[in-house]
DNA sequence: ACTTTTGTTAACCAAACGGTTAAACCTTTT
DNA sequence: AAAAGGTTTAACCGTTTGGTTAACAAAAGT
């Protein structure tokens, strides 16, 4: 139990740091709130990562840690595309309730910092095209599914499931309906989407 | 011309805190970059609109008011329901070229604020979602589509139409293009995504 | 045992922030 | 032409913010 409390405090502090950035993004949030969450004075924040930037990209990198396996799910898995979809499909609504503020912080904050792509394109493990490109010329050469351009369809897909929960403030005002039964909605749609992804598609 | 300056004034006002607000959200907007922005003082901004909170929240509903008609083409307009979501891709795609950040301000700031939709729902033009219902419904009922939930219809027309422009930066990595590929896959996408839906869902 | 390194805190600091004030500057009214 | 009213500005204010310091406590090394 040597390092546990250094390794402790240290872990301590980023998931506090994950929660506010999370919820308030990088310009919200407040290193005080940071602290007060990890139970712990202002200045350890700095003994372990130096500065508020560099406390948000430890949060934003270990966050799309987290995600870049989903999107290999579509992208790099070995299973037929169908099968695939219905997979995706499954398991990111599951991986959402799991991580309710995750997608929607990784895509805001590229939006305010698209030199982070540089950065985490060169890491291993950053979901790539090929693989699926050639799957989905595959299946059209097969007669399997109809003439379509794979960036399309990973587009379509990756639509599919990630809005409902980036718009689910937008869309629950629009349906009307409140957060337990848009719970419901979202669930549905576990096999909702791959439906209607492979109604699209199949001949 | 009596009132001209004054009326410019704010009006200017409006447009810089449009600019800076949307670009960088209410917590990373500062009241200064919008005063130069317009080119005037910094307590002019709170001669005409007292406070930051007061400024934001005209720039949020007068962004709402511009969003909500994109919306009701789906909800309420008169045309037929294949004819309607071809309609809708069209004149979004070309809605968002025009106001670039502001679907990603209204569905983040949303995030933030979820008491605002209260405040609008209340208003009028606010899309409602009776109309699109019955119409569904109706559809399905003469054998034009296939049995699907209108609110999971309505899910996948507003995902496949908005997601592409607030992952834009993420999709744009793994697709591995630049942002001028990428505007070419998004008029693409004017025909694209209507031909997914109704191939998805007619009989 | 004691010295050195590592972990932790309270107090502090300069800069940035949203907001206010009082005076100057225009227009319009009389 | 001068009073009156609305418009604009420079200077200022209190608070909050990210970050630092110096002293202290706890382990680890010797």
């Amino acid at each position: 139990m040597e390092k546990a409390k250094t390794e402790n405090t240290e872990l301590e502090i980023l998931e506090a740091a994950k929660q506010v950035f999370q919820q308030k993004g990088m310009a919200g949030a407040r290193m005080q709130e940071i602290a007060d969450k990890a139970k712990i004075n202002k200045a350890l924040l700095h003994y372990y990562y130096r500065s508020k930037q560099l406390l948000f990209e430890a949060v934003f990198k270990n966050a799309f840690s987290l995600l870049a396996p989903q999107l290999n799910k579509v992208l790099n898995d070995d299973s037929a595309l169908f099968e695939k979809i219905e997979n995706f499909t499954e398991s990111y609504v599951t991986f959402v309730i799991d991580h309710p503020y995750l997608p929607n912080f990784v895509i805001q904050e590229l939006h305010s910092n698209p030199d982070f792509l540089m950065t985490l394109r060169s890491q291993k493990n950053f979901p790539t095209m090929e693989k699926f490109s050639q799957q989905v010329k595959d299946s059209i050469g097969k007669g399997e599914i109809r003439s379509i351009k794979a960036e399309q369809l990973l587009i379509n897909i990756l639509s599919l499931n990630i809005f409902p929960f980036i718009g689910q403030p937008l869309v629950m005002a629009l349906l009307n309906v409140e957060k337990d039964q848009y719970n419901k909605i979202l669930l549905d749609r576990k096999s909702e989407v791959a439906t209607f992804i492979i109604n699209s598609i199949k001949i």
